[in-house]
DNA sequence: AGATTGACTGCAT
DNA sequence: CATGCAGCCAATC
Protein backbone atom coordinates (compact mmCIF):
# COMPACT_ATOMS: atom_id res chain seq x y z
CA UNK A 1 0.00 0.00 0.00
CA UNK A 2 1.38 3.25 -0.96
CA UNK A 3 1.68 5.77 1.80
CA UNK A 4 0.04 8.30 0.04
CA UNK A 5 -3.36 7.07 0.55
CA UNK A 6 -4.82 9.86 2.19
CA UNK A 7 -6.40 10.49 -1.43
CA UNK A 8 -7.34 6.94 -1.35
CA UNK A 9 -9.32 7.16 2.18
CA UNK A 10 -11.00 10.32 1.15
CA UNK A 11 -12.62 9.09 -2.00
CA UNK A 12 -12.98 5.61 0.02
CA UNK A 13 -14.66 7.90 2.90
CA UNK A 14 -16.87 9.59 -0.05
CA UNK A 15 -18.41 6.01 -1.33
CA UNK A 16 -18.48 5.25 2.26
CA UNK A 17 -21.29 7.61 2.37
CA UNK A 18 -23.39 6.44 -0.35
CA UNK A 19 -26.54 4.67 0.54
CA UNK A 20 -27.92 1.40 0.03
CA UNK A 21 -29.70 1.52 -3.17
CA UNK A 22 -27.75 4.87 -4.46
CA UNK A 23 -25.22 5.38 -6.77
CA UNK A 24 -23.06 8.17 -7.79
CA UNK A 25 -20.42 9.22 -10.71
CA UNK A 26 -17.06 8.78 -10.92
CA UNK A 27 -16.95 13.23 -11.40
CA UNK A 28 -19.90 13.51 -8.38
CA UNK A 29 -17.36 11.67 -6.22
CA UNK A 30 -14.35 13.85 -7.52
CA UNK A 31 -16.08 16.96 -7.29
CA UNK A 32 -17.23 15.96 -3.85
CA UNK A 33 -14.01 14.98 -2.84
CA UNK A 34 -12.44 17.73 -4.56
CA UNK A 35 -8.38 17.39 -5.69
CA UNK A 36 -9.08 15.04 -7.30
CA UNK A 37 -10.28 14.00 -10.85
CA UNK A 38 -12.91 11.35 -11.85
CA UNK A 39 -9.64 9.26 -13.21
CA UNK A 40 -8.16 9.15 -9.75
CA UNK A 41 -11.65 7.88 -8.59
CA UNK A 42 -11.64 5.04 -10.87
CA UNK A 43 -8.00 4.70 -9.91
CA UNK A 44 -8.50 4.39 -6.47
CA UNK A 45 -11.35 2.03 -6.97
CA UNK A 46 -9.16 -0.14 -9.21
CA UNK A 47 -6.73 -0.44 -6.46
CA UNK A 48 -9.49 -1.44 -3.81
CA UNK A 49 -8.95 -5.08 -2.55
CA UNK A 50 -11.34 -7.64 -2.86
CA UNK A 51 -12.40 -7.89 0.87
CA UNK A 52 -13.06 -3.76 0.76
CA UNK A 53 -15.50 -2.38 3.38
CA UNK A 54 -16.27 -0.02 0.15
CA UNK A 55 -19.30 -0.11 -1.54
CA UNK A 56 -17.67 0.18 -4.68
CA UNK A 57 -19.77 -1.06 -6.62
CA UNK A 58 -22.60 1.94 -5.93
CA UNK A 59 -20.08 3.98 -8.33
CA UNK A 60 -20.73 4.35 -11.96
CA UNK A 61 -20.02 5.97 -14.91
CA UNK A 62 -21.82 8.90 -15.94
CA UNK A 63 -23.98 6.97 -18.56
CA UNK A 64 -25.51 5.21 -15.80
CA UNK A 65 -23.51 2.13 -16.52
CA UNK A 66 -20.68 0.22 -15.00
CA UNK A 67 -17.63 0.43 -16.19
CA UNK A 68 -14.90 -2.09 -14.78
CA UNK A 69 -12.10 -2.71 -16.87
CA UNK A 70 -10.47 -4.80 -14.48
CA UNK A 71 -11.43 -8.43 -13.71
CA UNK A 72 -13.48 -9.55 -16.41
CA UNK A 73 -16.35 -10.52 -13.52
CA UNK A 74 -16.03 -7.45 -11.67
CA UNK A 75 -18.39 -5.94 -13.69
CA UNK A 76 -21.24 -8.82 -13.05
CA UNK A 77 -20.70 -8.73 -9.78
CA UNK A 78 -21.14 -4.56 -9.38
CA UNK A 79 -24.48 -5.12 -10.81
CA UNK A 80 -25.73 -8.09 -9.01
CA UNK A 81 -25.18 -6.30 -5.83
CA UNK A 82 -27.30 -3.52 -7.15
CA UNK A 83 -29.81 -5.34 -7.95
CA UNK A 84 -29.61 -6.72 -4.30
CA UNK A 85 -29.60 -3.31 -2.79
CA UNK A 86 -32.65 -2.52 -5.27
CA UNK A 87 -31.33 -0.77 -7.58
CA UNK A 88 -33.46 -1.02 -11.24
CA UNK A 89 -31.52 -1.30 -14.08
CA UNK A 90 -32.97 0.53 -17.56
CA UNK A 91 -32.83 -0.88 -20.86
CA UNK A 92 -29.64 -1.32 -22.25
CA UNK A 93 -28.24 -1.73 -18.59
CA UNK A 94 -28.36 1.69 -18.01
CA UNK A 95 -29.45 2.74 -14.14
CA UNK A 96 -32.51 4.43 -13.52
CA UNK A 97 -31.11 8.24 -12.51
CA UNK A 98 -34.41 9.09 -11.14
CA UNK A 99 -34.33 6.42 -8.43
CA UNK A 100 -30.86 5.77 -7.31
CA UNK A 101 -29.38 9.27 -8.23
CA UNK A 102 -27.19 10.50 -5.01
CA UNK A 103 -26.94 14.03 -5.14
CA UNK A 104 -24.70 13.72 -2.29
CA UNK A 105 -24.10 13.18 1.60
CA UNK A 106 -26.92 16.17 2.55
CA UNK A 107 -29.08 15.08 -0.06
CA UNK A 108 -28.73 17.47 -2.91
CA UNK A 109 -27.07 20.72 -0.56
CA UNK A 110 -23.98 21.09 -1.78
CA UNK A 111 -21.14 21.12 0.20
C1' DA B 1 13.40 12.66 -12.78
C1' DG B 2 10.74 11.65 -17.07
C1' DA B 3 7.33 8.81 -19.44
C1' DT B 4 3.23 5.87 -19.33
C1' DT B 5 -1.22 4.46 -17.77
C1' DG B 6 -5.69 4.44 -15.52
C1' DA B 7 -12.93 1.21 -13.17
C1' DC B 8 -13.54 9.17 -16.30
C1' DT B 9 -15.65 13.30 -18.41
C1' DG B 10 -16.77 16.82 -21.81
C1' DC B 11 -16.58 18.86 -26.13
C1' DA B 12 -15.49 18.52 -30.96
C1' DT B 13 -15.67 16.03 -35.31
C1' DC C 1 -24.88 7.77 -32.35
C1' DA C 2 -19.57 6.49 -32.82
C1' DT C 3 -14.89 8.09 -32.51
C1' DG C 4 -11.15 11.22 -31.13
C1' DC C 5 -8.65 14.33 -28.27
C1' DA C 6 -7.50 16.97 -24.16
C1' DG C 7 -7.56 17.67 -19.09
C1' DC C 8 -7.15 16.03 -14.78
C1' DC C 9 -3.75 13.86 -10.49
C1' DA C 10 -1.49 10.01 -8.68
C1' DA C 11 0.77 5.56 -9.05
C1' DT C 12 4.02 2.70 -11.37
C1' DC C 13 8.06 1.62 -14.38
Amino acid sequence: MPPAASVYERIYAAVRSIPAGRVATYGQIARMVGRCTPRMVGYAMAALPDGTDVPWHRVVNREGRVSVRSRGDGARRQRMALEAEGVRFGPGGRLDWGEVAWEGPRGGAAW
